[in-house]
RNA sequence: GGGCAGGUGGCCGAGUGGACAAUGGCAGCAGACUGUAAAUCUGCCGGCGUUAUGCCUUCGGAGGUUCGAAUCCUUCCCUGCCCA
C-alpha cells in the first residue's frame, strides 16, 4: 500500500513546479486505494480559440498521468467563464455558446484531446451547465469569502492595479467561478499552468468553505512558444497546434531556438535528461530532429513521423518541392487571349496573398516562383500552363491546374 | 457631483494646425547567412493604383472652425488619479 502510494506520487510529480499539500494528496490516495475509488481531477480550458496546442498538451499530458493510474479526469470546457474572460486586461464580454455551437466545439476538443488522452474514460463537462442556474444569493455568497486584499494579490491584479490600469469588477468574479466549479464537480485535484495558481487556490478555498475536502492544486510549468521568450499562445503567434500535419508540427519544432530545446524535451518527451542534454551538446541541429519526431511520434504515430522529417529534409534541406502540393485550379475566363495572366492577378484572385500591395511587396522582395524561377516584375504575365508550381516565401507551395 | 490627466496603426509609445499613412520599439513578412535554427544584417510592414508633390480609409464617437485637423472648438462615450 504505502509502496504503491510512493509510485503513483512519483509519477505525478515528474515535471510538476508544485504540488499544494503533497500530504493531502497522500491520504486522497491512500483513500482511494482503501475505498477502490477513483481521483476526480480537473482541468479547466478556456474556449475562446478551439485550437489546443503544446502548450495545453504539458497539463494535458498530466492528466494521462493519472488516467493512466486510473483516476477519473474531468474535463472542463469553461465556456461560462469565458464570456468573462481569464483577466488580462482585455475587456470583451463574449456571447454564450449556443447548445449546436457547443455540440461542435466539443467534437473538435474531443478530437485533439484524443491525441493524449483516452476520451472514452474522460468525463467532459461545460460549466455554463451550473453557472447559468447561480442565482444572486449564491455569487453574493461566493464573494463574500474573499476581500479585496486576497483579490489584489494576483500577480496580474496587482500589477494593473499598480500600473494604474483598469480592473474591472466582473474579472474578480472569475477566480470565484472557476473555484465553485472545483466544488460543483468535487475536484480531488485540479491542474493548470503556474500562472493559474491563484484561480486553482481559490478552488481550495471556496471548497473548504462551502464544507468540502480541499482539491489539491498541481502546477505545471509554462511551455515556451517557437519565438523562444514567450508563453505559447495562439494569440502571440508562437504556437504549434495539435490539429495540424505531421510536417507542419515538425516544422514548427525545428524552428525553435536551441535555448528552449531542453524545455521541450523534459516536458513533451519521456526522454532521459542526462541523454537529451548530452544528444544537444553533440549536435544540436540533430538533437533537434529527434525531438521534433519524438513529438510528432506521440501526437501521431512513429510511420507519420518518419514521413515529416523526410519530407522536411527534401524541402529545406536538399531544397525540393514538397511531396504534396495543394492545387488551385485557374479557370480560362481570367487569362487573355494568349492563355496568359499577370503574375499579381493570379497571386491575388486566388487568394494566395491577402492584397495586390501584399502581393507586390512578395515579389519585389524576391519571394515569388514559378517553376523555379524568381519573378521580378508584378505585371510580369506568365502563361498558365498544367503542372505548374508556384512558390510563396519559403515554404507556401501551389500546384497550377487548368 | 467636482477637479486633473489620458484614449494614436496587432501591441507599446511619439506626434499637439500643413512636410503625417503618422518617429521609434516589439511582433509579423521577405531576402542574405544557417542547422528552414537562434543571433545578426538588409528591405517591407493600411488599401487602391493610369506609379503621380495621386486617390480612398485610419489617430475613442458625432458635429464644427479652417484653404487644410491626429493636432483647435463643441458635445457624447470610455479609463486612471484626487476631492465629495
Amino acid at each position: 500500500m504505502e509502496k504503491e502510494i510512493e509510485r503513483q506520487l512519483e509519477i505525478i510529480k515528474r515535471n510538476t513546479v508544485e504540488v499544494i499539500e503533497e500530504n493531502e494528496l497522500r491520504e486522497k490516495l491512500r483513500r482511494s486505494l482503501t475505498e477502490n475509488k477513483p481521483l476526480r481531477i480537473k482541468y479547466g480550458i478556456d474556449p475562446t480559440s478551439p485550437e489546443i496546442h503544446l502548450g495545453h498538451a504539458v497539463p494535458i499530458k498530466k492528466l494521462k498521468d493519472f488516467q493512466m493510474l486510473g483516476h477519473k479526469v474531468i474535463f472542463l470546457i469553461g465556456d461560462f467563464t469565458a464570456r468573462i474572460g481569464d483577466p488580462t486586461g482585455r475587456k470583451e464580454t463574449r456571447p454564450i455558446l449556443t447548445p449546436e455551437e457547443i455540440k461542435q466545439n466539443l467534437m473538435t476538443y474531443k478530437e485533439q484531446v484524443s491525441k493524449i488522452l483516452d476520451v472514452e474514460k474522460t468525463e467532459f463537462v461545460y460549466n455554463s451547465e451550473w453557472l447559468t442556474k447561480l442565482n444572486l444569493e449564491d455569487l453574493i455568497k461566493l464573494t463574500s469569502i474573499f476581500t479585496v486584499a486576497q483579490l489584489l494579490e494576483r500577480e496580474d491584479f496587482s500589477e494593473r492595479y499598480k500600473e494604474n490600469r483598469p480592473i474591472f469588477l466582473h474579472e474578480f468574479l472569475y477566480p470565484l467561478l472557476q473555484g465553485y466549479d472545483s466544488y460543483v464537480l468535487s475536484a480531488d485535484v485540479e491542474i493548470g499552468a503556474t500562472e493559474q495558481k491563484f484561480n486553482l487556490l481559490a478552488g481550495r478555498t471556496i471548497q473548504f468553505y462551502l464544507g468540502q475536502e480541499k482539491q489539491v492544486v498541481i502546477t505545471m510549468p509554462i511551455l515556451i512558444g517557437t519565438d523562444g521568450k514567450l508563453k505559447m499562445s495562439k494569440s502571440y503567434r508562437n504556437h504549434i497546434p495539435l490539429n495540424t500535419t505531421p510536417f507542419d508540427m515538425f516544422g514548427k519544432i525545428m524552428s525553435i531556438p536551441d535555448s528552449i530545446m531542453e524545455d521541450y524535451f523534459s516536458l513533451m518527451t519521456d526522454i532521459e535528461v542526462s541523454v537529451y542534454k548530452k544528444m544537444i551538446k553533440e549536435n544540436p541541429r540533430d538533437a533537434k530532429a529527434f525531438l521534433a519526431k519524438e513529438i510528432v511520434k506521440e501526437f501521431f504515430n512513429e510511420e507519420e513521423a518518419i514521413r515529416a522529417e523526410e519530407e522536411f529534409n527534401r524541402i529545406f534541406r536538399e531544397k525540393e518541392l514538397p511531396s504534396e502540393i495543394p492545387e488551385i485550379k485557374i479557370e480560362r475566363e481570367i487569362l487573355n487571349s494568349e492563355g496568359k495572366i499577370e503574375i499579381i492577378e493570379l497571386l491575388t484572385k486566388k487568394g494566395i496573398v491577402n492584397s495586390k500591395s501584399e502581393g507586390k511587396r512578395l515579389i519585389i522582395q524576391k519571394a515569388v516562383k514559378v517553376n523555379g524561377q524568381v519573378i521580378l516584375e508584378p505585371d510580369k504575365k506568365i502563361k498558365i500552363e498544367d503542372g505548374m508550381v508556384i512558390k510563396v516565401g519559403k515554404r507556401k507551395f501551389f500546384r497550377i491546374r487548368v
